[in-house]
DNA sequence: CTTCTGACA
DNA sequence: TGTCAGTA
């Protein structure tokens, strides 16, 4: 949770390797073929810096195009006589990998954007979560270029209040849940639906960070120069809100306050839950009534989903718990062999926007 | 408890 | 690249 003020960050093997999905091994192998070249402490162990982790950050993308490791060394070491062959490879790597890459990416994207949000979430567990997003852009290379660019140590600038007061207002994902931009003193604050107010930091004009999370915020404005809409960038993945007016941002936080408060589910939440477990038992779940990173994430998680439900053995029954701070319909379902706590999401249009399962206590 | 090297799958 | 052993 906590930035540890790294402005000139040293990473041990193993913080860069999890920094940047890799494994100490492979960083190794690279040093190896010389395509790194870390720093060694007194005790040799290797020290990673931002040059280093630039460097790995290019290396993954040319690999994630599918470039051999001793091609990527070639290129790296600038002696590339074949830039057009090597494009050429890129290009129907590229090809050939986007459907496979937007498939699993939206799973591992849904997931991370659960973690970070604060919920524990293991893999292990049955089914999983997926919040709406708008993952513009999945290919692999700039995922990992935008995690690199989302982790890096930022630079806070004078806040100005004119300028970087005019973000201030409510902005809807397409999950439901609403960001609210206010001011405080000397600066800003946001909040997202069910989690505390953070302090955000201006970095430029239209951008500001979080400290105590690894999270940026971008704003963007329409051609009369309004503030229309934020984009939520954490995780290597981003998230854009629309700017909605400060009536409906106060029905949408007083309507799940109140759920909440009087633990009132979504309409038919219990049926729906109930005909997504029968559906996942047939192993037929209704995508369609998914939002499509619900969807992205179910087909990949359905025959897991069967698995565990055919274990668990039939329905017995579905008690009502109560709504999470974050809008969440939480319910204790007991099959014959065991019970599971699932939680389920609605989006606005009424589709399942997320939905999860995990052991009971 | 962690990293490092070297060997082998 | 994953993993294991034997160290520092």
């Amino acid at each position: 949770m906590s930035d540890k003020r790294n402005h000139d960050p040293l990473l041990s093997a193993a913080e860069c390797a999890d920094r940047l999905g890799l494994t100490v091994r492979a960083l190794r192998v690279y040093e190896d073929r010389g395509l790194i070249a870390p720093r060694r402490t007194e005790k040799n162990w290797r020290l990673y810096g931002a040059a280093e982790i630039a460097r790995l950050t290019e290396i993954l993308a040319l690999k994630r195009l599918g470039l051999s490791l001793t091609r990527i060394t070639v290129l790296l070491a600038g002696a590339a006589p074949d830039l057009g062959q090597t494009l050429t490879i890129q290009q129907s790597a590229l090809v050939d990998l986007r459907d496979r890459v937007e498939h699993s990416l939206s799973l591992i994207g849904a997931a991370l954007q659960k973690i970070s949000s604060g919920r524990a979430v293991s893999i292990s567990e049955l089914i999983t979560l997926a919040k709406e997003t708008r993952m513009t852009d999945l290919s692999p290379d700039t995922v990992a270029w935008r995690r690199y660019e989302q982790a890096r140590p930022r630079t806070e600038v004078r806040f100005d209040p004119e300028k970087h007061g005019s973000v201030v207002g409510d902005f809807q994902f397409e999950a439901g849940d609403v960001l609210s931009v206010t001011r405080r003193e000397g600066g800003l604050m946001a909040q997202l639906t069910g989690q505390n107010a953070l302090e955000i930091y201006p970095e430029a004009d239209d951008l500001f960070f979080y400290r105590i999370v690894q999270a940026q915020l971008s704003f963007t404005r329409n051609e009369q120069g309004e503030v229309e809409g934020v984009v939520l960038h954490q995780g290597g993945y981003e998230q854009a809100a629309k700017r909605i007016d400060e009536t409906k941002a106060r029905a949408v936080a007083d309507d799940l306050e109140k759920r909440v408060k009087d633990k009132i589910p979504f309409p038919d939440s219990e049926a729906l839950l109930r005909r997504v477990i029968a559906e996942h038992q047939r192993g037929e779940p209704d995508y369609e009534g998914m939002t499509p990173p619900l969807a992205a994430v179910a087909r990949e998680q359905a025959p897991l989903a069967k698995a565990e439900l055919d274990r668990l053995g039939s329905l017995q029954s579905v008690a009502f718990k109560g709504v999470l701070q974050e809008g969440w319909d939480v319910y204790d379902v007991r099959f014959e062999k065991g019970t599971l706590e699932c939680g389920l999401m609605l989006a606005p249009g009424g589709k399942l926007s997320g939905i999860y399962f995990r052991p009971g206590l």
